[in-house]
DNA sequence: GTATTGGATATTGGATCCAATATGCAATAT
DNA sequence: ATATTGCATATTGGATCCAATATCCAATAC
């Protein structure tokens, strides 16, 4: 009774109502949902075939993670920072990020280091500022995936999922690119010395730095308007 | 046409759905649901007379929150965490709460210090343990507060939630109390000292030699088993 | 006696329907 | 002309209904 069959667990197949948390999740963090945008219920179940029953399950889970926000019967919208959340919010990550990179320098392998390498690269040689948020992401990512310290990266991911569109903004109008570039560069360098304490300062400093270059532009641009 | 009326914000109002939320939250927090417990959709339902659809609005959040985990179809029981996860957490909350108390009590006014000097006093002087916890939680939260840095407390909520059961069970298992009593009121003084380093050095010690005890206490509960 | 199968029951997830609330516009009164 | 009121419409939140899946137990085959 050995079968050799390609099977696929259909119960961890993904719900509908997951599906479309996924798929409004990365529209918000990826900016293609836009700032106090509303959500219509009926809209988005139209797109995705369903009745409104998952979609506001999915709109439940996102505002339990701060990406939208609900007034009652008034509906959705994708929840906006303040330029005071934004810079907390980048204090916050520099606390933790500093920490897990530590934790993650003692024990990265060198197969992890390669793939950090690798995103780095693609970073650094990316036309396309589409995509440099999604790079930036893997390449921090890769270099705490070995912290051993799950919870620690479920808060970082849940503080960049709200930050992204603003991460993005920085990154694309700010010039912050070539900057990102070199601190990358030192980061990786530091980690494959593994050395802890400097892969911990060198990501606290640029986490804060693009804190500093992404308020100053937001300030300039406020005083504009 | 200026009314002399008690008004309350008909809007504001909690929706059923948030009734609820709260109302597991609280259930699962303080330990009255215990770890892998089943939770029926229908039963809930009934005993908050409503329909299943605003229970399933709560569970939803809930498992956002990690509260609570569901398999499809299956239904939704309260989340446990291992050894290794609690350990973690309280790693977590050392870091998180030792920044929060350190911006804390640079700011710390005489109201809140005479407030958290409240809740010591309560809370070493309680003889219910059923009341510890939330006593507990006050005194820390409460030093907290003047932080001007709301995500950080949000993201110290919501850990606090997670382990709540696990931490009541510390300070009634253990003998915690009488090691949190002192410890609290080393706290305090440093607070009261605007001794910010210190503060955040003895909450850190204080979260960690909690982590201690209580992870020495379930390893010698399982060695058991 | 044990293992497998088929069906009854329980429970979840989604669709549809209904009630309650908000919004915008037109009508009316001052 | 402006402000208020009342109605029509849009939209959300909850109830009810239906389909899909899991669980449990009895019946059957070996």
């Amino acid at each position: 009774m050995n079968f050799k069959l390609k099977t696929t667990d259909l119960g961890a197949m993904p719900s509908p109502a997951e599906v479309i948390f996924e798929a409004l999740r990365e529209a918000i963090v990826e900016g293609a949902l836009q700032d106090g945008e509303t959500l219509r219920q009926d809209h988005i179940a139209g797109l995705f075939n369903v009745s409104r029953i998952p979609v506001r399950e999915a709109l439940a889970r996102l505002e339990e993670q701060g990406l939208v926000t609900t007034q009652r019967h008034k509906g959705a919208v994708v929840s906006s920072l303040s330029l005071e959340e934004i810079s907390e919010m980048f204090e916050f990550r520099a606390l933790i990020e500093g920490e897990v990179i530590r934790q993650s320098v003692c024990r990265v392998t060198d197969a992890t280091l390669a793939e950090a390498r690798a995103y780095a690269d693609s970073f650094a040689a990316e036309p396309d500022s589409g995509r440099w948020g999604a790079l930036n992401h893997l390449f921090h990512y890769t270099l705490y995936r070995d912290c051993g310290r799950p919870y620690h990266l479920q808060v970082v991911a849940k503080a960049l999922d709200k930050i992204g569109r603003y991460l993005r903004a920085q990154l694309v109008l700010t010039r912050g690119i070539d900057r990102a570039r070199t601190e990358h560069e030192g980061i990786l360098q530091a980690a494959m010395a593994r050395d802890a304490d400097a892969a911990a300062g060198l990501t606290r400093a640029h986490i804060l730095g693009a804190s500093r270059s992404l308020t100053a532009f937001l300030e300039a641009e406020r005083a504009k308007a």
